[in-house]
RNA sequence: GGCUAGGUAGCUCAGUUGGUUAGAGCACACGACUCAUAAUCGUGGGGUCGGGGGUUCAAAUCCCCCCCUCGCCA
């Protein structure tokens, strides 16, 4: 039995994710979890909330809430929406986890111990009033190139021009308004990336089978300009991990805590002690090698703009700690899901968000449209009239349907049971040779994390069940030899078992809902075509299950459009 | 401006190391069936593969130049 260690990017805790959030990260890491699950395969899925940093403060102070308890809050707001994605993690955990402090701190030290952290001294921009220092966005000024008077100082929103905090003409916290600024001298702790270059470099061109996204994006780190550079890893504030601990290998960093880049994937790990520490599992036989993780098969899953965090950084901090853990075997990575003619915009409030998706349709429609779409290859477009066409299609009238015309067939002609008797002949072989084949390719393509190809290999699937009905003809053979079209619909009701296993990676509650239409909690994987087909036996007794999906009109396609163009209301 | 990835049928996309008349799904037209969520199945029309030049017996596929889109960086 194969082990699989599965991660998708932790979302930041801020604020309810979009649909493209989704399908870049987690809901494809879902599919990859189900599908080794369903092959029998061990699997340790783990997420998290990435709950550090500044934008979280600020969040919590517009909230009206202390900090912590905001994001106590918003992880289970978080968890609970997850939940009703069907994301099947083996724990969400918190990136502000007791383990995560203990672990980030302990791997601090281990890379200092190696001699991969150095420490830097270096002026910031200092807010009085704010009582901290202020991170570059978080300052606003006049632009020295334009005159705009709402210039950021990492850049100015209206001539685009890329600026530094000192540049701006009467700078002022974005915070408090206050322009009680000061340039402060503050010193900071930095990875040592740039010494790890030449072996990162070697371990990416080893990876010849990830996807060109990912080495492309790690192989721009590593050359562009004067190559990879040392990063700070951390920053002035009071939430997230303390930089100063004891046993600390260096002194006055109090005040200043670990930034997020660092402790996040970090969190992986944690993340798994969390699961352990809940439910008694061993997690190190997971992520140490030299405790039983050597035969794990570890796949992240994250949009691109988390790439150079995973294929540099963490695997800097991994690969430089010198100690035997767990370092990632493959990285998917996905382009960005644009909606309907320009960006999800979570600031502007553009675009479906997760919780408002599941208050308009079941789970199973997103997730097969979002999945069959997935933005592997170039950046994807969401829109409404593409969405509609493609769930009435695919789900209700290919799957759904052909589930609804044989359970109604057999139970107005048979009775709620499978028909006994008759034989199976040619055209049946066909199918089974037909669906072994697509099977076959199916799971090549799982296991290659093809999604779109994947799905269209699944929908294939289901298509060669209505063909095969079509051509069969049970209504009509019946009239002559009734026994014969039983004998089909015998099939053709296992078939109903067979897609649910099939699918249910996809469309777990659907797959559900067909598996208990069958009264069955069979739910083994189809290796052998022929047996899977006999498993529900002659007699068994089934019910016609309600309709699986419901067709979206005109109306609420032209509804949802106009409602999620512009601003999100409460 | 530099770099990445793209530009293939009306739409969304496949096209392995260059090789017979460039494929799929949707949409469209016609036909079949009537068990089914007016669903299904079959057949067909439709593309000078962004533009130009080159290498080759042969290029969507390799090389050069240009145009456009997206993203990252300066």
């Amino acid at each position: 039995m194969a082990r699989h260690l599965i991660t998708s990017a932790i979302p930041y805790i801020n604020g309810i994710k979009h649909l493209g959030n989704l399908i870049g990260s987690q809901l494809p890491a879902d599919l990859f979890a189900r599908y080794q699950r369903a092959r029998g395969n061990e699997v340790m899925f783990i997420c998290a909330t990435d709950e550090h940093g500044t934008p979280a403060e600020l969040a919590a102070q517009k909230a009206g809430t202390p900090v912590a308890q905001y994001c106590a809050q918003m992880h289970e707001v978080q968890a609970r929406i997850a939940e009703g994605f069907g994301l099947s993690f083996d724990h969400f955990g918190r990136s502000s986890s007791e383990q995560n402090k203990v672990l980030t701190q302990h791997f601090a030290k281990a890379l200092a111990a190696q001699g991969l952290i150095r420490e830097v001294s270096e002026k910031l921009m200092y807010s009085n009033a704010d009582g901290r220092f202020l991170p570059d966005r978080y300052i606003e000024g006049t632009c020295p190139n334009c005159g705009f008077e709402d210039a950021r100082g990492d850049q100015c929103d209206n001539c685009t021009k890329q600026l530094d905090p000192v540049d701006l003409i009467n700078p002022r916290s974005v915070i408090s308004g206050s322009t009680d600024l000061e340039m402060r001298e503050t010193k900071h702790l930095f990875l040592c990336q740039s010494q790890m270059k030449d072996q990162l470099d070697a371990w990416i061109d080893s990876k010849t089978d990830w996807p060109v996204l990912t080495t492309s994006i790690a192989k721009k780190w590593l050359h562009d300009g004067d190559g990879l550079q040392d990063r700070g890893i951390t920053r002035d504030l009071n939430w997230g991990v303390p930089a100063q601990f004891d046993g600390a290998p260096w002194s006055d960093m109090d005040g200043k805590v670990f930034y997020v880049w660092f402790d996040a994937p970090i969190e992986y790990i944690a993340g798994t002690q969390e699961w352990a520490d809940a439910h008694g599992g061993d997690w190190e036989r997971w992520w140490r090698t030299d405790r039983g993780a050597q035969d794990v098969t570890y796949t992240q899953f994250m949009g691109k703009d988390n790439v150079p965090f995973h294929t540099l950084s963490f695997p800097a901090t991994i690969l430089g700690s010198n100690e035997p853990w767990k370092l990632v075997d493959y990285i998917k990575s996905f382009n960005y899901l644009n909606y309907d003619g320009g960006q999800f915009s979570t600031s502007r409030g553009r675009g479906v968000f997760m919780d408002q998706a599941l208050d308009l349709l079941p789970a199973d429609y997103w997730r097969w449209w979002l999945l069959s779409h997935a933005p592997e290859s170039a950046d994807a477009e969401f829109t409404w009239e593409n969405f509609q066409v493609s769930a009435n299609k695919d789900l209700a009238d290919v799957l759904g349907n052909f589930v609804s015309r044989i359970t109604k067939f057999t139970r107005s002609k048979f009775g709620e049971a499978v028909p006994q008797g008759g034989t199976w002949g040619a055209p049946e072989a066909a199918l089974i040779a037909e669906l072994t084949t697509r099977v076959a390719d199916y799971e090549r393509l799982m296991e290659a994390k093809e999604v779109r190809k994947a799905a269209a290999e699944l929908r294939a699937i289901w298509v060669a069940g209505n063909e095969y009905l079509q051509s069969s003809a049970p209504w009509t053979v019946f009239k002559t030899d009734p026994v014969q079209a039983g004998a089909i619909a015998r099939l053709a009701l296992n078939l109903v078992r067979v897609y649910a296993v099939l699918s249910a990676p996809f469309i777990p509650t659907a797959a559900k809902a067909m598996l208990d239409g069958m009264q069955t909690s069979d739910d083994t994987w189809p290796s052998d075509m022929e047996a899977a087909l006999n498993a529900l036996p002659q007699g068994h007794a089934f019910v016609v299950p309600e309709v699986l999906f419901r067709k979206i009109t005109d109306d609420e396609r032209d509804e949802w459009q106009a409602r999620f163009a512009g601003k999100r209301d409460a």
